[in-house]
DNA sequence: GGTAGGGTCTGTAGCAACTACAGGGTCAAG
DNA sequence: CTTGACCCTGTAGTTGCTACAGACCCTACC
């Protein structure tokens, strides 16, 4: 069945295998405007070729670095459009970076107070548990 | 309208806004089970008393530290049951201090990476973008 | 020829943890 | 008696997937 009609490219499960994704997560991003729609072959198959391949890599690398779907697809928008991309993409990113640093200072945050209470319920010689006076009684931690 | 039915106690909105939270959050926290239904007045409006407000506020701190809605209900379980809670909340928590420095540590990778392309974007004299460079062909992050 | 097995296709439902309505009821004040 | 401010229920939307169901299709084997 390869190279059913004149087109010959990788099937949906192997072009996953490949690149380490979800074969289903593939269609997800193609249905969310991610990957172009891939050309089919006669028997309504999609075919993959080393372009599809290329955005497929860069958009889990984007995934990877934690960029949403939305931010992706700006950045994929200005790698297409081609004008002088460099400086909006670096905005791009920097939000994104800003957004990941206030997500590190929140878990901070929950992990010393975890970590404390941990410690303190470690002997377990109190009558009460400090974790659950923590939660009933505690400071606010925001 | 207060004190209907001989039931005296706060109304959603007030609730709510004593406790710093949505309304409607509070509503779904009562209908996946972490809030006990409260009273209704005779036209059948909610009734919130003390014990319904040290419940959410329960509910709502361990939220701020990053605990799942199945964790706390694990937790408000061992509350509940009052037989010796410390041990098992202790673990329920320790696990979940793992999840968090799991996550600050995806995080911190994700931090490094995005920082080293913003700085090596900042002049913007290369001809191409270091950060769309580093999407294709970079290394991966994980 | 028939059938077993693997692949593929579509569309839809589910997950967390909310949030935001729509479309109705109730109540007190002017 | 109408206006406005609450309240009620149920359902749909969000993000980023993941997991089906129920249908094709294609190859291999007997």
């Amino acid at each position: 069945m390869r190279d059913h009609a004149g087109v010959k490219g990788l099937q949906r499960a192997e072009f996953a295998r490949r690149t380490g994704s979800n074969l289903e997560t593939v269609r997800y991003y193609e249905k969310v405007g991610l990957l172009p729609e891939p050309p089919r072959t006669a028997n309504g198959y999609r075919s993959y070729g080393k372009t599809h391949e290329r955005r497929l890599r860069f958009v889990l690398r984007a995934r990877e670095l934690g960029f949403s779907i939305y931010e992706i697809r700006e950045l994929l928008r200005l790698v297409d459009e081609r004008n002088r991309p460099c400086a909006e993409a670096r905005d791009v990113t920097a939000t994104h970076l800003a957004d990941v640093r206030a997500k590190i200072a929140d878990l901070r945050r929950m992990e010393r107070v975890l970590k404390d209470v941990v410690t303190r319920c470690g002997d377990g010689t109190f009558p009460g548990c400090p974790l659950i006076e923590t939660l009933f009684h505690g400071p606010t931690v925001g």
